[in-house]
DNA sequence: AGCATATTGTACTGAACGGTATGAAATGAT
DNA sequence: ATCATTTCATACCGTTCAGTACAATATGCT
């Protein structure tokens, strides 16, 4: 049957996920959308459905290739710590090369959308404890070699590198002295000298 | 001379900083602004100029009273450390007692608004350095007191605290187990235990 | 070739947006 | 009491919003 589709639905998702990365959800108009994409309005709506689809399937769109970005980037070096600040120390760079300053599709998501809406509200979350389960297997790798003591938790540690990761990134949009920034980050890191943080209460 | 203003003009931007706060910048409507703070469009204007200015009142309003209460929090314990669990804990209680979750108004600012608007990427910055100068002064006192080592840098520990800071608010949007904040928490409060952050490059 | 089907570009919809013109109402000064 | 002045409520401005109707176009199947 019929004539086919001619653009790229994957260029244009990609299109649409840079702008709504750029400008987030409500800034974003469709007119913005529609220029960026490459493509008219009835294509948006009959290959993604309307802005809010189209929104979704950006995200999840950005959340598994930062997933698997950020699992290549800690595979990528045998020593785990020098992995955890070889990632810290490059989102640091990357942001003050200048630039527009996207910072991360989905944190930007989980400030602006998920308070008013629970389908984001759960997006959002299961890629945060994606990460945290990335981290915390990169540190049990490190534990198992002996490279990290056995008496950190894994878990708990990686948490709160979630936790930092997330700080580091918000603050970073206000463009504060990199001084700032770095001391943080040393500080961070530093925790996997320490001994070891007490779990708490957990599943 | 003349007819005087019939509204109670701290009031109605109280009730504009609470809209702002919980919906963000744009997705706030001159509609919205009318009905919450109880006045007409022209008394709007003429009161605080147009939309862009009123929500830099609303969150200067926001920022000197959180200013404020930060410093009252701190200031509440003789023990530092107590002072900070006291915070942290407290921070965590209130975002888990269900409620609109509306997080900090200046973080969701520094997400939304400041890389588009220098304006504001300035405002809160200045916010966050505030916050990280009452920090390192309530962990001064705390080394005087003999309660801190002393090998602690005062400074680069208050800017940790603001990241990590930032991180909790910001993750506890996505509305996470508790506890992976609490173990967080515990993990960054154990920062006061751990000897010595090395200072790096610093004005 | 010709029909059925899907996609395209154009143009439009009603609604909501931020912002303002205007005149009535209300006050203080004279 | 009158008048200048400011605030108020109503109603409106042009623009932009998200979403769609429709006709023209292009393809695959028979």
């Amino acid at each position: 049957m019929v004539r086919l589709r001619e653009f790229d639905e994957e260029k244009a998702l990609d299109a649409a996920m840079q702008l709504f990365w750029e400008k987030g959800y409500e800034a974003t108009s469709l007119s913005n959308l529609t220029s960026k994409m490459g493509i008219q309005r009835p294509s948006i709506y009959s290959a993604f459905g309307d802005k809010k689809q189209l929104f979704e399937a950006a995200l999840r769109k950005y959340t598994a290739s930062h997933a698997s970005y950020v699992r290549a980037k800690l595979q990528n070096h045998s020593s785990v710590r020098e992995a955890f600040r070889s990632y810290f120390e490059g989102l640091v760079e990357e942001e003050y090369e200048g630039g527009p300053n996207r910072g991360c599709f989905c944190i930007n998501t989980m400030v602006e959308v998920a308070p008013h809406d629970e389908k984001f509200e759960i997006l959002t979350r299961e890629h945060q404890m994606y990460l945290s389960v990335v981290f915390q297997e990169t540190i049990e790798r490190g534990i198992q070699s002996g490279e990290l003591k056995n008496s950190i938790s894994a878990k708990v540690l990686a948490q709160t590198l979630v936790v930092s990761l997330i700080g580091l990134t918000v603050v970073m949009k206000s463009r504060p002295e990199r001084s700032f920034v770095d001391n943080s980050v040393s500080v961070i890191l530093s925790l996997f000298n320490t001994s070891k943080p007490r779990e708490q209460n957990d599943e």
